[in-house]
DNA sequence: GGGCAGGTGTAAT
DNA sequence: ATTACACCTGCC
């Protein structure tokens, strides 16, 4: 009952959590009751939960994990970009994208997906860890770092480790994490970050390409691991992250199954989405994850069918991600 | 067991 | 300026 709620009008918080943003979230499912999430947010374990009133922080009850999980979930906004004034609203930001006639189709079954304000810090490393990999074994990466390096939260759970404990992490704490090939792109980032040679919040407060460029300067980021942390850390939402999901998405719903080079998805996205691409790419990934597993399938006729023949899910049962 | 998974760097045109 | 290939690792 000790529950403080959030209102987060029109955020669906499962899919939130499990679209890929973020990769230290476990759901419980209790009969009976709403599924509760178990999170790390800074130097928080956050356990959480949803129902028609709104998302629930059921512990811990301090101010400052209130204060956590409200900035957290507090959606950047592609308006009042850096000058403050009115956020949309997750409801308004859908209503614009529902103008584009696939994403009308779309959203159907992926409404609700908020951009979380992320620390940077996390999110760079974790999308570094993401390149080539999937998502259990990056889940798994992320959490032997918390372990081996990260302060200790109680009940089990770490806080992401500082860039100072990464950056003088022992080559053998790295293995034991399965980093592979990412270990030397990991431990460089950390010494970059802690020295100050790469100021992360300053990345905030610049043009998005800028931002981009000097990511770009990290040995192991490119355009998709970079763009990752302008759309889910620094607040530049009008990025559109191009990983395999995302293009297959976009070759399949927008261009007949065609394949396009990247280049041209992208700036696609760009002249299509506008300052929405970062929720219109949010709203393709997790379509094309659960309705679009199937390289070869053809379900586009699921989203891009006439009007009528819309309504009934085509999607086959597929899997689920843990 | 070769191929693939939320890419990137490098060496070839 | 594009295109191919290798790459840690775990899983099928």
């Amino acid at each position: 009952m000790p529950a403080w709620t959030l209102e987060a009008a029109g955020v669906h918080l499962r899919r939130t959590l499990d679209s890929g943003q973020a990769f230290r979230w476990r759901w419980e499912t209790r009969n009976g009751g709403p599924d509760v999430a178990t999170g790390i947010v800074g130097s928080h374990r956050l356990r959480v939960t949803q129902d028609a009133r709104g998302v629930h922080l059921l512990a811990p009850g301090t101010p400052t994990a209130r204060d956590a999980l409200a900035r957290y979930l507090t959606l950047p906004s592609p308006d009042a970009t850096r000058s403050g004034g009115d956020a949309p609203g997750l409801h308004r930001i859908e209503a614009r994208l529902a103008a584009d006639a696939v994403l009308a189709r779309v959203l159907p079954r992926t409404h609700g997906i908020a951009l979380l304000v992320q620390d940077p810090w996390e999110v760079l490393i974790s999308f570094i860890v993401s390149q080539n990999n999937n998502i259990p074994k990056i889940t798994r990466s992320i959490e032997g770092l918390a372990r081996a390096l990260g302060a200790p939260l109680g009940d089990g759970a770490y806080a992401f480790p500082s860039p100072a404990r990464l950056a003088a992490s022992h080559p053998a704490t790295l293995r034991a994490c399965h980093l592979g090939y990412r270990a030397p792109y990991v431990r460089e980032a950390a010494r970059r970050v802690a020295e100050g040679r790469l100021d992360l919040d300053r990345l905030r407060r610049i043009p998005e390409a800028e931002a981009r460029e000097a990511l770009r300067e990290l040995p192991g980021i490119g355009d998709k691991v970079a763009d990752c942390v302008l759309l889910f850390a620094l607040g530049h939402v009008t990025t559109f992250p191009v990983d395999v999901w995302v293009r297959r998405a976009v070759e399949r719903l927008y261009f007949g199954g065609r394949p396009r080079p990247l280049r041209e998805i992208r700036a696609f996205a760009r002249d299509r989405f506008g300052p929405l691409a970062g929720y219109a790419q949010q709203h393709l990934f997790v379509y094309a994850r659960t309705h679009l597993r199937n390289p070869r399938g053809r379900d586009t006729v699921a989203v891009t069918a006439p009007a009528g023949a819309s309504g009934r899910a085509r999607a086959r049962p597929g899997r689920s991600r843990a």
